[in-house]
DNA sequence: TCGGTCTATATCGCTAGGCGATACAGATGT
DNA sequence: ACATCTGTATCGCCTAGCGATATAGACCGA
């Protein structure tokens, strides 16, 4: 069992294939370092944990931390000791939604699913392992951080992520079955390769996924993949419903078909 | 009138104070000012778009937007031509909501607020003449991109910016009306400064603030003040309706005092 | 097929940017 | 009072990375 708190990745380390890449800049990477090293972080850093968890020495850390306070990247945590991101990093947020052209597509389309479906409706983008939610709209009752936009969850687990293995060659399925991390989230998690590709091709049948109490308790959850102009999944729509208010039979009966008119219509193949 | 979409400042300048400021990473401020360079897209960009929009050389542009792809914070257009920002944005974004601890102790009040008040429910953040909007709880009918985390509004003419103003001294309030930048979002934006100092007296008085349509047509806003230790307000609670379905007087009635209890739970005073 | 104008990528020499080491100054604690 | 945190500051040496320039592929209209 885990937190759902921590399945985004490490930063992707500048070592290996970058450090000879004669186009890569070592100050760029230092400064991404050192913002990343709060994903580490469950409370305000000092500089000295900052340093060790982003492997930057001390001077350059204290020196790039001092850098992004003056801009707004990084914040003293008012409740003085230690430091925070910074609400600047909200605009590129806000650039990254405003950009991205499908989020930019699906919003009017899960606004219009949201109208028929009165449980929570997400938006995910596919990331390597993982899926990283863009958009989120929430019902009547949730679990706080499990809310919140860029909070990310595993793809082998997870509806959407089911959905998205369905619209892949089997070759990337067992790929992402291999790579991922495939500790549980619940006891209910489905952690074996058998059952996880055994799910996939169940999704690949029907068109869509569902995982029942998989990464929340007591959470049924229905995803379909969005595919890209190439036919390649990109992203995924999830429904997700309280056990307490719906057999997953009837959630999926009622919604799946709803939720699938919606994924292709941001699809774009 | 201006779109709602130009909300945000430009990038902080490195120039003046920061460059005599021995600790300043010239590194850091040109990587920040390649990301910052999207605030001002609408759509992806090439490599020169963003060295003019950044102010940084064309080579050293190629270099750091090179690295930043490999890092995963700039990507390019599926659709292909141009750059987009990243997905990993989104990781610092999550870092940010949870590390905030004004953020954390008002999700699970904005989530109670939200059961008892089936309107849309925002959480923003002060951030200079800006509030930004870092947790969002839709209703039914939404007007798209507005809903996203990371927007911002002028304090000057929203309600939750009132309520911050009310929070505030004279000086802080006459300082923040001469620095704003009142250009009208809809022909009910108020903008002249006695307007909005009697719109802050009545909201110093009442303990919230309203405003009507000053941002979106047809709709009616509710802001609350949230102080900090210091007392010194910080954030504001905002509970936003529809003009179709109610009457301004009756909306306020009926949430003000719920927007209230909300925010005073979550200061620190 | 040719120039013209975009795009992105690559090379290279020179210099100033910034790293590490070290020292210093407040807080906090035992 | 001493130890151990915190953040800040100074300085000399070296290399990271800037700007200028060249290359190369796409696309367009003639």
């Amino acid at each position: 069992m885990r937190s759902i708190l921590h399945a985004q990745d490490g930063v992707r380390q500048p070592s290996e294939e970058a450090e000879q890449d004669p186009l890569f800049v070592q100050a760029v990477a230092r400064t991404v370092q050192v913002l990343s090293a709060f994903h580490t972080a469950s409370k305000p850093m000092s500089l000295n944990e900052i340093a060790a968890a982003s492997g930057v020495g001390k001077s350059a850390t204290q020196r790039v931390v001092a850098t992004l306070r003056h801009l707004g990247y990084v914040e003293r945590d008012p409740d003085d000791n230690g430091y925070v991101p910074g609400i600047r990093l909200l605009d590129h947020t806000l650039d990254y939604l405003r950009l991205n052209p499908l989020v930019a597509r699906a919003s009017p389309v899960l606004l219009e699913l949201r109208r028929n479906v009165r449980e929570r409706i997400d938006l995910s983008l596919l990331d390597g392992l993982r899926l990283v939610y863009a958009a989120r709209m929430q019902s009547k009752r949730e679990t706080f951080f499990a809310t919140l936009v860029g909070h990310s969850v595993p793809v082998f687990c997870t509806s959407g992520g089911r959905a998205i293995m369905a619209a892949m060659s089997d070759e990337e399925v067992e790929e992402i079955i291999a790579k991922s991390d495939r500790r549980p989230f619940t006891a209910k998690t489905l952690i074996e390769p058998a059952a996880i590709r055994e799910k996939v091709l169940e999704a690949r049948e029907a068109g869509y996924a569902v995982a029942v109490e998989e990464v929340l308790p007591g959470e049924v959850a229905l995803g379909v993949a969005i595919r890209g102009p190439d036919g390649r999944p990109q992203a995924a729509v999830h429904v997700a419903g309280s056990l307490g208010e719906w057999e997953a039979e009837e959630f999926t009966r009622r919604f799946a078909p709803l939720a699938v008119e919606a994924a292709r219509a941001i699809s774009r193949f």
